[in-house]
DNA sequence: TGAACCATAGCACAAAGTACCATATTTTTC
DNA sequence: GAAAAATATGGTACTTTGTGCTATGGTTCA
């Protein structure tokens, strides 16, 4: 299950988007209270192919083992992310849209 | 596995902090260069009480449904994880590692 | 020559994480 | 006040991520 089909996990969670759209445009709200109604301020995550996964790694110039410590998995883990043998799951998946994105200083 | 037993993990990385602090300790080395030899400026990563993990989530002031799309998560899980009747592994660890000690917004 | 890092590869296995549901309590909204 | 929605718990069944271990070959450097 992409974290791209269903914006909102089939939880409670139907209008909270649409709530924080109203409370935005209506005026100022401080970002700590917008978290809580607004989900649109996360970072995308999407499935990632294995050469993206690698991409990212060689971006941030790690090999497996250091990259793998930086995400606390596994170096085996890592390798068979590269070779399709496994795919991230929805924690990993996470981590590695935020190095994506904000590049991997932000999980350091 | 615990994050806190093993600094490294049982791979070829014995001698990869000796390395960065001989490197460190000769002079000037650019973040870049350091990160590949380098692992003690990662986030360090402990596990959690279910306590612990419901605290990060109050401190963040976010439902579990909210805190669960922050992680990539299912609100099931996040209200597993606070029960004790699951625990969370090891890319899990690290971001609520992340969200504890460089804040919520580290993760978003 | 060998010591160390790097990546691939395979296997067995525990348990993390998912999906779905029902229920109860609280908070919001009209 | 009642209706509606958000919140959190609890449980069950299932998938497969992620771990641990070991062996292998290629590369670099002293």
């Amino acid at each position: 299950m992409g974290s791209v089909k269903t914006p909102y996990r089939s939880d409670a969670l139907r209008s909270a988007h649409r709530i924080a759209q109203d409370l935005h445009a209506a005026g100022a709200i401080d970002k700590a209270t917008m978290r809580r109604f607004d989900v649109s301020c996360l970072t995308p995550v999407e499935e990632l192919r294995p050469e993206a996964i690698r991409a990212i790694r060689e971006t941030a110039q790690m090999s497996q083992a250091i990259f793998a410590m930086a995400l606390n998995v596994t170096t085996s883990l890592v390798s068979k992310w590269e070779r399709g043998e496994k795919k991230p799951g929805g924690p990993s998946l996470k981590l590695l849209a935020l190095a994506s994105r904000k590049g991997i200083d932000a999980i350091l």
